[in-house]
RNA sequence: GCCGGUGUAGCUCAGGUGGUUAGAGCGACGGUCUCAUAAUCCGUAGGUCGCAGGUUCAACUCCUGCCGCCGGCACCA
């Protein structure tokens, strides 16, 4: 990594699902904090990609009749095509599906291993194959609770990590580096959990085969993170680039990025990344978004009807940096109506038509100081202090105090009245007033520029520069830049006032094309529009076939809940007694205590697994399992008959 | 259950180490100007600062308890 050199990253996301609004606002958020760096005069490189391994790809692919490599190549593809609609700057695309990929992953394998931090053990487990991962404590027959499907017993030769042993080197690099875990909140919690102790990873199956093989003993294939992470490094191979300044990610693979990145690189004794920056999520309303609730929003309508920087300035205005935020088309186009065509965008408007108009159209000689020189400057300077902290709402408001401080000065001076004196006196303070307001415009531009790529250049362009704002070097924003005599070019308006309800209803029309776009693209049939209801959109792959033989081995019974409380130390357990018939009721401890209440329970009928192994949990044990629709990511839905059943009564 | 965070005007949020009338932006309402994108500018709008105690001359700001919400861990057959 050479002086002068700024690497930064987004994650590479996942192909099993299509790209959205969630991962437009991290690359939104990188690719301004790339933009933002580069005018401050460094060379920058921003990396993506995409991660195209595993099980559930190889079955997505397979569902589509696809060859998996088929399968990833599209839906790359996509992602790809997505930033470029974006027009987001995305200096590398890095696949972990890549060949030089491959090599780096088996290169850090083998460092680790030649520092005797990799072993082989042999691991016996229950196996979810949607959620790949081996799940501890699970027994055979059971079930994913996420998917309904029941978990595969695999026995594999595997190759650890002997993550265990970095406990300590790892609270010691938090210690000595506090940034290097941001926001603070996230580092507390990386913190404690680290501070709990660490598991060896298995880090390579023999079960997969749509993976990277590894070259010593290629029966195996990498697996998740060892595989995924590496693109960061891969992605600028023979740059000389590495460590990143910066990973930008989303809360949840905070613990991926912040524990077993650095691990893994100490293990091999390579070079870690500065800073892992975790934003929060962006909600819908209020509510996750999920497939399940069919509220996910995708970036490209509202980018076609509003333009890429009303997505970018929502994003980095509305939403507090590291927080979670709430998206709402409602808000969005609230705050574009404010923001960019109130204030902005009408600054720009009567600055450049009163040029037009008073004075040929032509910059006036720059002018002494006035206040708003000082408030401009002031305010550049800590907006620029709390970008290079991405605190991009805070650094916004500041700007926007020079856009308001500049329309409060122009009605205070009233140029159009002095432009009907024509004593030279008048003629002096009108070529000032007009000056200032160009001049706070140019300032503005400038800081505005990464957030705002087009809009800045296209002011930038109508205040009669010939060059790109974004070659300004922001270190040197002083008062006075803006040149005399320079002729200001065509004006046109940079943010067009938006009716809220229009302009929600195109979006949200093709909103729904979108969606549909996307459904046929992963291979699921479009689900109905029912935006409020929940619909499962995309349908997790059916599970493999079964004998009638097989079913029946099940044993469904009607039963009815005859009391039902909270288990003491759980959040998500209800302790029930169901009646199927027999003597007595049975005992069921269920996961289902987040959906409902206890109360309401009581006196229901309800569906039972009556012949899967007992299980003790919290003490309890449970003798079956109560069946309900498992919402990905969200509640579950109890099943249950609309007619009257007997109790005891079997499903067949 | 453990740990952390949080609850301030309709909305989104500011309010180091306690001290005159609790702030901003948006929205709403009234007014003004006319250069401008029915924009701007000015003014107004009265929120028990979650609840209850406590410490103090004085608490939104400290302490205790409770309630609500969010997150991490445990947990989900």
């Amino acid at each position: 990594m050479k002086q002068g050199q700024y690497y930064l990253t987004t994650p590479i996301y996942y192909v099993n699902a299509a790209p959205h609004i969630g991962h437009a606002y991290t690359t939104i958020a990188a690719e301004t904090i790339a933009r933002l760096q580069r005018m401050k005069g460094l060379d920058v490189v921003l990396t993506s990609g995409t991660d195209e391994h595993g099980t559930k790809v190889e079955r997505a692919a397979q569902a589509q009749g696809k060859t998996p490599r088929a399968f990833v190549d599209l839906i790359s593809n996509e992602f790809r095509a997505q930033w470029q609609k974006l027009d987001l700057r995305i200096d590398r695309f890095q696949r972990t599906t890549s060949p030089e990929h491959a090599k780096l992953v088996n290169e850090l394998f083998e460092a680790c291993r030649a520092n005797g931090y990799i072993y082989k053990g042999s691991y016996t487990g229950m196996y979810a194959v949607v959620s790949e991962a081996f799940v501890n404590d699970a027994k055979p027959g059971d079930v994913d609770p996420e998917t309904g499907k029941p978990y595969e017993e695999v026995t594999e030769e595997n190759y650890f990590f002997k993550l265990s042993a970095f406990t300590d080197r790892l609270l010691a690099l938090y210690e000595e580096n506090p940034d290097f875990i941001g926001p603070e909140i996230r580092r507390n919690e990386v913190l404690a959990f680290v501070k709990g102790g660490l598991a060896d990873l298995s880090i390579t199956r023999t079960s997969i085969k749509w993976g990277i093989p590894v070259e010593a003993d290629p029966s195996h294939v990498f697996y998740v993170w060892f595989d995924a992470l590496t693109t960061y490094i891969s992605a600028v191979a023979g740059e000389d680039r590495w460590p990143a300044d910066l990973h930008l990610i989303g809360k949840e693979i905070l613990r991926f990025h912040a524990v077993y990145w650095p691990a893994f690189l100490m293990a091999a004794g390579w070079p870690l990344p500065k800073r892992v920056f975790a934003h929060g999520w962006l909600l819908f309303e209020n509510d996750k978004m999920s497939k399940s609730r069919g509220n996910i929003v995708r970036p490209s309508p509202i980018a076609d009807v509003m333009g890429v920087d009303a997505l970018r300035y929502f994003l980095l205005r509305e939403i507090v940096f590291g927080q979670d935020g709430s998206f709402s088309f409602d808000a969005l186009v609230g705050r574009y109506n404010s923001d960019l065509a109130n204030g902005l965008g009408n600054l720009a408007s009567r600055t450049l038509s009163m040029l037009a108009q008073y004075r040929d159209s032509t910059i006036p000689e720059p002018s002494s100081h006035t206040a708003i020189a000082h408030v401009a400057e002031t305010a550049a300077a800590s907006a620029l202090a709390y970008f290079n902290a991405s605190d991009f709402s805070k650094g916004l408001e500041q700007v926007w105090s020079i856009i308001s401080a500049a329309d409060k000065y122009i009605v205070e001076l009233a140029p159009w009245k002095l432009a009907k004196l024509t004593d030279d006196a008048a003629q002096k303070l009108l070529s000032e007033t007009l000056y200032t307001a160009a001049e706070a415009l140019r300032i503005v531009c400038v800081l505005i520029s990464p957030i705002l790529p087009k809009s800045a250049q296209a002011i930038w362009s109508q205040l009669g520069y010939t060059g790109r704002v974004e070659d300004e070097k922001v270190g040197s924003l002083k008062w006075g830049g803006l040149p005399g005599n320079q002729k200001i070019s065509s004006i046109a308006a940079v943010f067009p006032r938006l009716d809220v309800k229009d302009t929600v209803k195109k979006m949200v029309e093709l909103e729904g094309a979108e969606k549909s776009r996307q459904a046929a693209l992963m291979g699921v049939s479009p689900a109905p529009d029912a935006p409020s209801v929940a619909t499962t959109t995309p349908v997790a792959p059916i599970a493999d076939t079964i004998s009638i033989d097989d079913f029946s081995k099940v044993d469904l019974r009607v039963g009815l809940v005859k009391s039902a409380e909270p288990v003491k130390g759980a959040d998500k357990l209800l302790h029930l007694n169901v009646d199927i018939g027999e003597a007595e009721p049975r005992t069921i401890v269920a996961g289902i205590a987040l959906a409902y209440k206890p109360e309401l329970l009581i006196g229901r009928k309800v569906v039972i697994v009556a012949n899967l192994q007992p299980r003790k949990l919290r003490g309890l044990t449970s003798q079956g399992m109560i069946v309900a629709a498992s919402l990905e990511g969200g509640s579950p839905v109890l099943a249950s008959f609309l007619e009257e059943v007997p109790i005891g009564a079997r499903l067949k």
